[in-house]
DNA sequence: TAGTGTGAACAGATTCACAGCG
DNA sequence: CGCTGTGAATCTGTTCACACTA
């Protein structure tokens, strides 16, 4: 499903995580945390929260734990978030303006610098204080703001097309809703998140655990 | 980040796929297909095809491949899209509207029972042709529709709380989106997805791709 | 001594190689 | 003969066990 780079997914998936958990340490005022702490935070086991740090380099104080804003930064650097995200809405119908909100309001280490669209009617427009702009701009803004990433929300007979016209614009990294396979280039990296598939195979375990539930008879939800 | 049944988690994310093709091959009059075909459609390889169909008990004709239709057929029934998929969305906000409208139109398999609010304002809208209700009524509408999946889109402070009554009313699946890391029970099956964060993380494939191509210079997009 | 860092064992998922069968 | 079905090898990711050190 995601193709690029053959760096390690997994682990860097989980990077944010700490980051958010340490965001809210700091802001607590605690300066010293451990692996145990995070690993009730953020679910993981205290075991991997130490490989994954220790594999991107980052360290402890042994026999004493982690401090918080020491490793903030260093996560923050490794993942990138040291310099803003810029990010782009490629289709501002309802996925991607919803999305494009969520990013603005609740996403910190994000900047939404614009949305693109071609309907007449949502150009010119603003999602909070974001422009719609027809997408035959979207290589000028690339080519004036540094764009990190562009979130693809267009139709499906249109996705090839715009994703095409999206990596033409310098643009390397993309975040996709529309629910088809892309022909993806070398050298980009795609994350693709199929919003109706994933909830068709919710059904599977949806099955599933009623037929657990009527073998073991009546779970008690405490 | 997912927890509940011990099942083959990423198989069963490929079904779905593997369904809308058949569908699309059905559509165009093709009633056999092969492994090969099957792969060059979905991107994965033809021996995890194979591997998949057979582990979960579909068989294809030695020699000749697979039939569309008893396949197709086959995929329904283990998935459970044979019935009908009943969904709630629980929080009416943009995101939680926005999904709601794609899976009305976009998700052949799914039915959208429900969108649940505590806004007054919203309750009594509909987002096309479903109901926005007030949150106490969910209980009352799971009684009475056999709902299986609860899309969570409320605001953080209020994911937990709202986690909890949706359990208490019977639904055993959530597809979450609300950046919280929420206490789950015994025998239910949550999959959750941090927009937010999965952007984050797409900023280290941006600077990892950037600095790859400053050093082997320039690629040219074909 | 408490908590990190890490080699080794383990588990899950994918690919390889080829046997099996219509 | 062609394409499926599948054991073996491989790869990736996680857990275990424990050495290490501030």
């Amino acid at each position: 499903m995601v193709q690029g780079s053959r760096e390690p997914e997994l682990p860097v998936k989980r990077l944010p995580v700490y980051l958010r958990v340490l965001d809210e340490l700091i802001e607590k005022g605690i300066d010293l945390t451990d692996s145990k702490r995070l690993s009730k935070e953020t679910g993981f086991t205290a075991e991997l929260i130490r490989k994954d740090l220790s594999s991107f380099g980052s360290f402890g104080a042994r026999g004493r734990g982690y401090y918080t804003e020491t490793l903030r930064q260093d996560i923050i650097k490794v993942i990138g978030l040291d310099k803003y995200t810029n990010v782009v809405t490629v289709g501002a119908g309802y996925l991607g303006t919803a999305l494009t909100r969520f990013n603005i309001t609740k996403n910190p280490y994000i900047k939404m610098v614009a949305a693109f669209d071609i309907d007449p009617d949502r150009i010119g427009e603003k999602i909070i204080d974001v422009d719609i702009l027809h997408i035959s701009e979207l290589k000028d803004i690339v080519a004036r703001h540094k764009v990190d990433v562009a979130i693809l929300t267009v139709s499906s007979d249109r996705a090839q097309q715009v994703f095409n016209d999206i990596i033409e614009s310098g643009i390397r990294v993309i975040y996709n809703f529309v629910p088809v396979r892309l022909d993806i280039t070398e050298g980009v990296h795609v994350l693709s998140t199929d919003l109706s598939l994933e909830l068709q195979s919710l059904k599977y375990f949806a099955t599933q655990l009623v037929q657990t539930s009527e073998k073991t008879s009546n779970l008690k939800i405490k």
